[in-house]
RNA sequence: GCCCGGAUGGCGGAACUGGUAGACGCAGCGGAUUCAAAAUCCGCCGAGCUGACACUCGUGUGGGUUCGAGUCCCACUCCGGGCACCA
């Protein structure tokens, strides 16, 4: 008997599902559409098992859609600009859209043998000039409805390099290349308004049933809605243009506890102080030099510097506080100022402690003395009653809250304001391999838009990156351009787009993706919204939240539908693979193929020398511990990878690649086939009268193959993969134990051996088409309906249910289906080790939960 | 620092809405087959105590609610993701 071999029936299938064009998608208004899309990837030059992770479950969802029915789209394509394209140019002298176009060819060669149920008809890369043309009219679109504007904005600076840092270009607040200190500086920078739709993009959240509840609450806590008070301090000794500072505070309640106000380096009156004052300028400069992420900032050290400014206090003429200048206040949330209560405010507590400044308890929690109550080194954020707060004293925290911001209003020093941690997005880069920002700038009329039949602005190709900086700045002729109002001479903007804009809308065109324009309405209509979109969770907040507005943001400007709001219907999130360490003893890491196990110890498989196993962590190039799908696809074919990936662990969660568990899931693969092998020769023929009086064996394997057609249904439905492979194991396990022989047990093995094709067909489509057509089927498994379980065949006769005798399991008894809580009470309290431990008394109660327990209590 | 997750045998995990903890797989152990091995097949497999039945303990830690908690509540520990220029 020969053995499976998936290096002849893997290619044969691709090839029949790509004559048949199985997967290629066209719209069919008859027919109920389902659109299923995984995050599309980078195109770094080697797909990992992440990948593999991710277009499995899509695909596991696409063909079990198409089996159901459903016009599928299933579509993919490419991330294609982006840094490391700049980066490999630097290092190895490239061209950044050869070594990007490469890349995809390397990896779509990869990809093609996973039998993925994609159209590739429709594939694009959003560095294709076609691409971008259409992203540069969206933008055209989005300037015109008022939606982009440009603002001075912070960037990270190299100062030797000078040029732009990405956050993770910054390693302890030094360039990676350079090794200089980084700095903040101002640049004028394109920008999206997204905060314009911050209230919307909040309440849509509700709408979005079919996200995981984390997502949802990501979401919700990076806008950031917050209700609070922006008022006016009157100060003392500021410069002039300085005589007010306006804060923002969610806790008006706490104003007799504040201590200090503090503004952002970069506030307009710290700028005006530093002007005179050397010893705050150097401050100041102390404070850029934290860089501009939010992480580093909160990290740093709280550090204040005393400006001499003093404010009085709104409602105490008399009451002076200090105005500092410190180092974790943003400009960017709020007003770039507060004023500090240390009492109920952890960060202005360390502040206080560290300045000397008061701290002044004015929450007292329910049930505490005011007099004895004090702060030590914890601040108080819960609630209470106001104390020390002169008028206060006494309300509640929202009662003082309202009454503080109705005196303030009244006074006309400020107003109740609704306020939003989601900032503008900036979309600026000074990078060469991005999507160019349509507009010239022209001496006479300033800031133009690129008119749209110019378009696409192409990145000029003749480019270089032997130094440092965005090579379209020194292009020497690509700059100069025709003003396109007045015609004269105007220089291009050379500013690029950020690669979260290209990755914002390709789900729309994906349905249309060589239309003139950035979308069809005919198409857009049709496949629009994507039914599940899968991907991984680290782009839980940004690509996910940007996307929402950028859909907002087409609707308003023409491009999309009002029901396209919401582009993604439904979200799953996955997890990483992952893969144990290993570390040889002088501390090099090594890659999984340079170990062996011999004895059970892990030793180098070059020297024989012990090796040190790490844990398993998220498969990095860094620590070596990667598996390249092409190499496990080489030694045991496409379908055991995939089944593998998702038969391990649920979707959601990381997963671990091991050797041992890809090589049970092809031994499982092989036990399959030999399996249909040994039964064909006893098979009755296809479509054979069953006979009338069927073997209870037959009928247990029946009703095996029914069960488990209802199970992984179930679990599909619910992304419970790993669930459904169980469930098939055990199927198979029930396959092999089922009798050879009996009245009707070729039809039950047939049967069972179909389904068995059919439910696996989604996990690994391969095998299941060569075990299909083994039984004698002439259509595809990928053109056959999903099998239905038949209700009647998923009822059993008896159930098990457990005894507990004081919350402990005593015993098991089987009981009749339709037995009633009496009958079964009956049933418990007769069992033996039931009353060995009732020892003859009367139970105090008994609890009946009919199909699952029975509790005597005593 | 802030926001969001997660933790169950030697390992990955299962346990539907509070109702038999450990399905299924891996590793391990024992057996069959074989000249031998590979492959395959059968059996055992949380810990303790047992000849066996039984019993006791057991879902990161400490408390709580309940007839009953892996599941709900409170407080913690450790691990992971995100923090706006990585994608």
């Amino acid at each position: 008997m020969a053995r499976y071999n998936h290096r002849e029936v893997e290619p044969k299938w691709r090839k029949a599902w790509e004559d048949g064009g199985c997967f290629r998608a066209q719209a069919d208004p008859a027919r109920p559409k389902c659109y299923v899309l995984e995050m599309f990837p980078y195109p770094s030059g080697r797909i990992h098992m992440g990948h593999v992770r991710n277009y499995a479950m899509g695909d596991v969802v696409a063909r079990y859609k198409k089996a159901c029915g459903f016009n599928v789209l299933h579509p993919m394509g490419w991330d294609a600009f982006g840094m490391p394209a700049e980066n490999a140019a630097m290092e190895r002298g490239v061209h950044p859209g050869k070594w990007t176009y490469d890349n995809i060819a390397a990896m779509k060669a990869q990809m093609l043998p996973l039998g993925l149920s994609l159209d590739w008809s429709r594939e694009f890369a959003t560095c294709d000039p076609e691409y971008y043309a259409q992203q540069q009219a969206l933008f055209l679109d989005m300037l015109e409805a008022g939606l982009v504007y440009r603002k001075s904005s912070m960037v990270n600076w190299d100062p030797v390099d000078m040029t732009v840092l990405a956050n993770e270009q910054v390693e302890n607040g030094r360039g990676w290349r350079s090794g200089a200190l980084v700095e903040r500086r101002e640049l004028t920078q394109w920008f999206f308004r997204i905060t314009d739709f911050a209230e919307e993009l909040l309440e849509g959240i509700d709408r979005l049933e079919k996200w995981p509840e984390k997502v949802r609450l990501m979401q919700r806590n990076w806008i950031g809605r917050s209700e609070g008070l922006e008022f006016r301090f009157e100060t003392i000794g500021a410069p002039e243009g300085h005589e007010e500072l306006t804060v923002y505070t969610t806790r008006p309640d706490t104003l007799f506890g504040a201590s200090f106000c503090a503004v952002a380096a970069d506030h307009p009156l710290a700028k005006a102080l530093a002007r005179e004052n050397a010893e705050l300028a150097a401050f100041a400069e102390e404070c850029r030099r934290i860089g501009t992420s939010e992480e580093a900032l909160e990290k740093a050290e709280k550090k204040g510097f005393d400006t001499g400014v003093r404010v009085r206090h709104p409602f105490d003429p008399d009451w002076q506080l200090p105005v500092y200048v410190a180092n974790f206040i943003l400009m960017d949330y709020g007003t770039g100022a507060i004023f500090g209560c240390p009492a109920h405010d952890q960060r202005d507590l360390d502040f206080a402690r560290k300045y000397g400044l008061p701290v002044t308890p004015v929450v007292c929690p329910e049930g505490q003395d005011p007099a004895s109550f004090v702060i030590e080194d914890e601040a108080y954020t819960g609630p209470g009653r106001i104390v020390n707060s002169r008028f206060l004293d006494g309300m509640s925290v929202d009662e003082a809250k309202a009454e503080v911001a109705r005196r303030i209003e009244q006074a006309g020093k400020g107003e109740r304001k609704v306020n939003y941690r989601l900032r503008d997005w900036g979309i600026s880069r000074q990078r060469y391999w991005g999507c160019p920002i349509p507009v010239l700038h022209c001496p006479e009329c300033g800031v133009v838009p690129e008119k749209k039949e110019n378009l696409p602005v192409r990145l000029p190709e003749d480019v270089t990156f032997d130094k440092p900086g965005n090579p379209l700045d020194r292009h020497p002729t690509w700059r100069d351009a025709p003003c396109p109002r007045c015609g004269g001479p105007a220089k291009r903007e050379t500013d690029t787009m950020d690669t979260f804009v290209d990755s914002s809308w390709y789900y729309a065109r994906f349905t249309a993706p060589r239309a003139k324009t950035p979308t069809d309405p005919e198409a857009v209509d049709y496949w629009m919204n994507v039914d599940q979109y899968i991907g991984g969770v680290e782009h839980a907040i940004l690509h996910l939240l940007y996307s929402r507005f950028f859909a907002r943001a087409m609707h308003k400007t023409g491009h999309l539908p009002e029901k396209c709001v919401e582009p993604f219907e439904a979200l799953f999130t996955q997890g990483m693979v992952c893969h144990e360490t290993y570390r040889a003893q002088d501390g090099r890491w090594l890659s999984p193929d340079e170990v062996r196990i011999v004895d059970g110890r892990h030793v180098e498989a070059a020297t024989g020398a012990p090796v040190e196993v790490g844990p398993s962590i998220k498969m990095s190039k860094s620590k070596k511990n990667v598996v390249d799908p092409t190499d496990i696809i080489d030694q045991y074919g496409a379908d055991t990878a995939r089944w593998f990936i998702l038969s391990d662990s649920p979707p959601d969660r990381d997963v671990e690649w091991t050797a041992a568990g890809a090589e049970a899931a092809w031994r499982f693969l092989q036990r399959v086939w030999r399996l249909t092998e040994d039964a064909l020769p006893s098979l009755p023929a296809r479509g054979a009268e069953p006979p009338a009086d069927p073997c209870e064996a037959a009928m247990a394997l029946r009703r095996a193959t029914h069960r488990t057609i209802a199970g992984v249904t179930a679990d599909i439905e619910g992304f419970a993969f790993n669930k459904a492979i169980a469930r098939i194991y055990e199927f198979v396990n029930a396959i092999s134990k089922a009798p050879a022989e009996g009245e009707g047990m070729g039809h039950a093995r047939r049967e069972a051996l179909s389904a068995l094709a059919q439910l696996m067909a989604p996990m690994a489509p391969h095998i299941a088409e060569e075990i299909w057509s083994a039984l004698g089927e002439t259509k595809l498994v990928a053109q056959t309906p999903w099998p239905k379980a038949d209700p009647a065949l998923l009822v059993e006769d008896t159930t098990p249910i457990a005894v507990q005798v004081n919350g402990k399991r005593r015993a098991e008894i089987r009981v009749p289906r339709e037995a009633s809580r009496e009958e079964i009470e009956q049933m418990a309290l007769a069992d033996d080790n039931v009353r060995r431990f009732l020892d003859g008394k009367t139970p105090r109660k008994v609890i009946v939960v009919p199909g699952r327990i029975v509790n005597v209590v005593l």
